[in-house]
DNA sequence: ATTAACTGCATCACTGCTGTTGCGCTTCGT
DNA sequence: ACGAAGCGCAACAGCAGTGATGCAGTTAAT
């Protein structure tokens, strides 16, 4: 509805959007009251220009919040949700979305309102979640009787305590350890 | 330090301390940008009062940190994490640090400076959650190899994310949800 | 090569939050 | 009952962030 008339940016202007946005990620995840000037700074252009680009400062934050949720939706359908085995699927869609996730950390905790396109999006991140969930269920990997929504809340939450807790290993790693906790948990093993 | 000379409050001005830290927590939660002036609307207090009991915002945001460690320590004392069996101890710690959280969610999320009270109490909570779980795994509750630091996080995500979906839940049915998510994680039960 | 778009810079107005002070009234402590 | 401590109210100064504008110089597209 808002963008109808987005007539095509001349080269230097999108990269200048691009360098922006790159730039918030930055320093809004490191200071979410960071003024424009500093976002400006770190973008290494003048402030001005973010408001050429931006219409307000919440229209920023909405442009990366859309931006990074397609990133997001990019990463998931990347570990073929619908046709790989579960086990796989889980593991490439978490080493993803933790690379993802990581690289726009602030964007992702934007709550957009929900007739965004983030909020969108997120909303089909969530089905495709889901849909692999109950892949796994039928494979027995899950508990028949687990509460499936549940389930991926305890996966979204590991996935973001493992960006709490270990910036920068190696996804791989992270991933698996995240796959194993979600379905085996701390106890013993037999 | 700060604080030497700190001779004891007038009654009404306790009182304004307590309203004005509850209200803090309400209205910050929602909004984190909030003023202070909304603050003491909150609080039923005009917004010099506020500032006569707490110099700046910032100390405002510190007091009101100090405070919610406080009862968070107090929440895992009451679960005897030393003398009670674990499985007992990590059950009732888990609902009255459910309870504690949920009231004071931001105040717990402000990351107060190392060498503060509130940074303090937060590693003592740290170190008897560890115990709770080293004698979990002396009972073969927990796996022998696992990393202990890693469960402590992934109980801590599990307890964050039982907040975000379930504000107002049984705290006894979400904790053993909590306990039963953590030891033995979505796979199949034998 | 020409034009239209884009950028940087300087400047301005506006707003909202913070922190302070002074004064009169009320409330607590003893 | 008395005095000190606390409160609400009003007013003020200061500051930072936002958003807009005009202009001169640069860059991309045809």
């Amino acid at each position: 509805m808002g963008e109808a008339t987005a007539r095509p940016l001349r080269a230097d202007a999108e990269r200048s959007v691009r360098v922006i946005l790159e730039a918030a990620e930055r320093v809004l995840a490191a200071d979410p009251g960071a003024s424009l000037e500093q976002v400006a700074a770190a973008a290494g252009v003048a402030r001005t220009t973010v408001h050429r680009r931006f219409a307000s400062r919440q229209a920023l934050v909405e442009a990366l919040a859309s931006s990074a949720a397609r990133r997001l939706a990019d990463a998931v359908d990347d570990g073929r949700p619908d046709t790989a085995p579960p086990l796989v699927a889980m593991h490439r869609i978490t080493a993803n979305v933790l690379q993802v996730k990581g690289a726009w950390a602030f964007a992702l905790e934007q709550a957009a309102e929900p007739s965004g396109e983030a909020a969108d999006l997120q909303r089909e991140v969530d089905r495709r979640c889901v849909t692999v969930l109950e892949r796994a269920r039928d494979e027995g990997l899950i508990d028949a009787a687990a509460d499936l929504d549940w389930v991926r809340r305890v996966y979204y939450a590991l996935l973001g305590e493992t960006l709490r807790g270990d910036p920068a290993g190696d996804p791989d790693v992270l991933a698996a350890r995240v796959v194993d906790t979600l379905l085996r948990g701390a106890g013993p093993r037999p």
